[in-house]
DNA sequence: CCGGACGCCTGTCGGC
DNA sequence: TGCCGACAGGCGTCCG
């Protein structure tokens, strides 16, 4: 899936065609995803207009006047704005129809993505209410991360991994990561230092920032608003090259699977 | 409370 | 070439 990088891509590159825009139509083909569409939920929108698009976490919130849209893109899902009336190919499912004729559409091959309706306060909302801070904000630092690990005994990765302690980090940013800090994935958390924790914030901050620039990662499915892939692959150090030389040291990657989550790191420079 | 395993789906890829 | 299993960017739920 589309991880934070790609999610925040994908915001920013739709924000423009939403925000203050008016909702003709929502058109729904396939109402089954990670949990059923609404029933009723195109009468809903129908008319409403969108008055700020936002993301927590990996969750696209489309502030409306008379609720909240939470979109969720699962594994494969993407969103382009495209003609309303072209016309829509497998595993499209969704259409926001806006006026001035373009429609926001979703594609999700596997349809682990959502679509929501929240007619109050989206942070109160079960998916929402428990989630941890934003990997990019003041109040993800150091000593947060060093207390939260106090208490824990899982690998590091599966640690940054887990969106009840930090938001926005999956599999992809967890290797790089951790590549960039010098830590061993599979490391438990109560055996780093603070002084180590404080570094890997700084590397998760500047992994995030770096592939948002780029416009994500582009494996197979993701594609940013406009179509086009993200780049950030080509920056990628350690996930997915198991066997390709270190980019520090030369010794060969090695893949392991730490929490059933295929992981990659150099053996040599993390420990 | 925590941690580990599973399942949801479809598509693709590598090995035989 | 064809088939079959493994695996894929997430995450809620269940069980011990």
């Amino acid at each position: 899936m589309p991880e934070l990088p790609e999610v925040e891509t994908t915001r920013r590159g739709i924000a423009p065609y939403l925000e203050g825009k008016r909702i003709a139509a929502l058109r729904v083909r396939e109402r089954r995803l990670r949990w059923p569409v609404p029933e009723g939920l195109e009468a809903q929108v129908a008319g409403a207009r969108v008055q700020a698009l936002e993301r927590r976490a990996k969750y696209l919130l489309l502030r409306l006047d008379c609720g909240t849209l939470i979109l969720h893109l699962g594994m494969s899902g993407s969103l382009r704005v495209l003609p309303a009336t072209d016309p829509p190919q497998r595993h499209d499912h969704l259409d926001l129809v806006l006026e001035g004729g373009y429609c926001l559409r979703l594609r999700d091959p596997r349809r682990f993505g959502a679509l929501l309706w929240c007619p109050d306060s989206p942070e109160a909302h079960p998916l929402l209410r428990d989630l941890g801070p934003e990997s990019l904000s003041a109040d993800f630092d150091g000593p947060y991360l060093a207390q939260v690990a106090a208490g824990r005994r899982v690998p590091v990765k599966s640690l940054i991994m887990d969106s009840g302690v930090v938001v926005g980090v999956g599999n992809i940013y967890a290797s790089e990561s951790l590549f960039l800090a010098g830590i061993h994935p599979q490391r438990a958390c109560r055996r780093i230092s603070a002084a180590r924790y404080a570094r890997l914030v700084g590397s998760i901050r500047q992994v995030l920032t770096a592939a948002i620039q780029q416009g994500g990662t582009t494996l197979r499915d993701f594609r940013q608003a406009d179509g086009s892939p993200g780049y950030f692959a080509l920056s990628l150090r350690v996930y997915g090259r198991a066997g390709a030389p270190c980019p520090r040291c030369g010794a060969p990657i090695q893949a392991r699977r730490i929490g059933q989550r295929s992981s990659f790191f150099c053996p040599h420079c993390q420990h």
